[in-house]
DNA sequence: CTGTTAGCGCATTCAA
DNA sequence: TTGAATGCGCTAACAG
């Protein structure tokens, strides 16, 4: 039988409610007794019965995502999987409210971080925006003692408790190796090719770390592969559109895209209406609808892919276990980065 | 607040105990009580407290792991997760014991199964053998109400509640996309490649699959491409060795190879001795030691993975769903293919 | 400072 | 066929 209060509460020959007040870190106990009673936790192996707990306590973990008010597949997905999780909330002893904010707008998250200060949520998921002012206002809520995790984007340097995200870098580097071997140097060496570059915007820390992953594996490993100047295309699906069409009605020789941030539905429609002989080889992040179609359709090549399913969920345990003070399993709480060929979509 | 039993008892004008006996469907009670109980849930919109239930009964789930005692990486790496399983046992409530048997030997499974159906576990997660006495054993224990998943390798058309594994045709495939991409023709067209296959065994149904997707993929899709009949390497390093190094010594133009099975460390070391000019590109499954090494150290191109940290956290998710008559969350119990570069290494 | 007591939501004897 | 009472392991008033 597993050891309980009562087995503690009678070894230390105290009640129970004294065991409580030290399991618990309250005040209100003499030295010695607590030295009596965690002598008794030791030598029983004790460990508490988190499920009893929270039924004693009624307790629920009030959580808060902010999310940006985007309208690009991804987050909605991402904004799908959150209300998912709303929906299991009452099994889950869960308690999830959504706060939207602007996207790209360090103010307003500020804003939104700091009315959390007075709610004193029991944990905050929040798609962070690299700026020290975010940074600061992280600070402010750990320092309250209410655990972060980011979500999808990263805060590095920041107090944040955990990142519930891909690693950026490495997603370059993969799209920079695929993108290398998959455009294999045909036996007229010499010459060079070019490869265009998609992004959302060059002040989002992901995509920054998308391109300098794959520009270093390009330079490193496949020096006859010229990239072009970045088109930032904002995510938006119809800058996306003129602006790919235009690069590929300049340049005919475009032998691969890459599409690193959002706005794929745009990038599709330009190559597919393109009509050139040959189509370049494109390599595109996230995994929706209709990346998915172009992959069947062989208009995309691979799409790099990270579960907003997994980073929800993932999220969600990470913040009960720090709010509880438990440790993590890392390697259940690693997001992937998913390559899908068609081969391989689930 | 959310209602309970009590609730129920008050407005049905009963008391706790015919709630709960019509709640888990017991005898004894008559047909209007439960008809006025049932309305009362209804009416309610009731969900029981799985927690408090399960703390009331003082319930365990008692799980049993049958594994193949096979000595390649990836078993003692799936064994190590059970295990870890079985550390966690305390906080989740679970009780797993690992029960052995002798590798690709159908009969000891059976042997194995049959045993449970006295001991009456809450439920059986094994690595199947794809052979009518297994699927037998296996009906015999959902028959008696326990429930069971298969683990890595699948039992189709049986009873089986769930399967904790990748989609070996879609490996293959997958296997089968890069090779012909990585390997993608060279101008001076009309030459063919060959590529040789290592198998395990082709009795082991995964393989098979694996060797399915790849020839279907290469048939289709990459002409040039010749695969070379398949070696049975047994998933025996010093066997999978000494018939790469041989086939690669009679057929100096190996331009591939596609490793489905285990025993990668004879492979790796034969391709690392043969001292060809340019090595043949290597398409390897599972990641180990060995094979991230040899992916660091460029002597393999590729690592197709199974998480089997994924696979057996979520066989223990869907048994106590199962268990608990729950629904599943598809979503999150997908066994992906995960696709390494060294780029994307975990 | 410490102990007693009454629940949290549910299951289960034992009586009636 | 039904109900009252007790307890699972833990927490939290409220007394002392």
């Amino acid at each position: 039988m597993k050891p309980t209060v009562h087995d503690i509460a009678k070894i230390a020959g105290v009640s129970l409610a004294t065991v409580d007040r030290v399991l618990n870190g309250r005040p209100g106990v003499r030295a010695v007794t607590r030295g009596k009673v965690e002598e008794a936790i030791a030598s029983l192996g004790y460990v508490r019965d988190l499920a009893a707990a929270n039924l004693a306590k009624s307790r629920t973990y009030p959580f808060v995502f902010i999310l940006p008010e985007n309208d690009n597949s991804f987050m909605i997905g991402l904004r799908e999987e959150v209300l998912a999780a709303v929906v299991r909330s009452s099994t889950e002893r869960t308690d999830i409210r959504i706060v939207n904010v602007p996207p790209f707008d360090p103010r307003a998250l500020v804003a939104a971080l700091n009315e959390l200060l007075g709610e004193k949520p029991a944990g905050v998921a929040f798609v962070a925006i690299d700026a020290p002012e975010v940074r600061e206002a992280a600070g402010r809520l750990t320092g309250a003692g209410i655990p972060i995790v980011t979500l999808v984007s990263d805060l590095p340097d920041s107090t944040r408790d955990h990142y519930a995200g891909i690693d950026n870098i490495a997603a370059g580097r993969t799209a920079g190796s695929l993108m290398g071997r998959f455009l294999s140097a045909p036996s007229t060496a010499g010459q060079m090719r070019c490869v265009a570059v998609l992004a959302g915007s060059m002040l989002v820390r992901d995509h920054r770390e998308r391109l300098e992953g794959f520009s270093a594996v390009i330079g490193d490993a496949y020096p006859d592969i010229h990239i072009l100047p970045v088109l930032e295309g904002r995510d938006d699906p119809v800058l996306a559109e003129t602006m790919i069409a235009d690069a590929l009605r300049r340049n005919q020789d475009i032998a691969g895209i890459y599409s690193l941030g959002a706005g794929n539905r745009g990038l599709i429609r330009a190559v597919q209406r393109a009509g050139i002989a040959s189509r370049p080889l494109v390599i595109a992040h996230e995994l929706t609808a209709s990346t998915r179609a172009a992959l069947i359709g062989d208009v995309i090549d691979a799409v790099l892919n990270q579960d907003a399913g997994h980073e929800v969920r993932s999220a969600i345990r990470v913040l009960k276990a720090k709010a509880d003070g438990l440790p993590v399993l890392a390697a259940q709480e690693r997001i992937r980065i998913d390559i899908f060929l068609k081969d391989n979509l689930p």
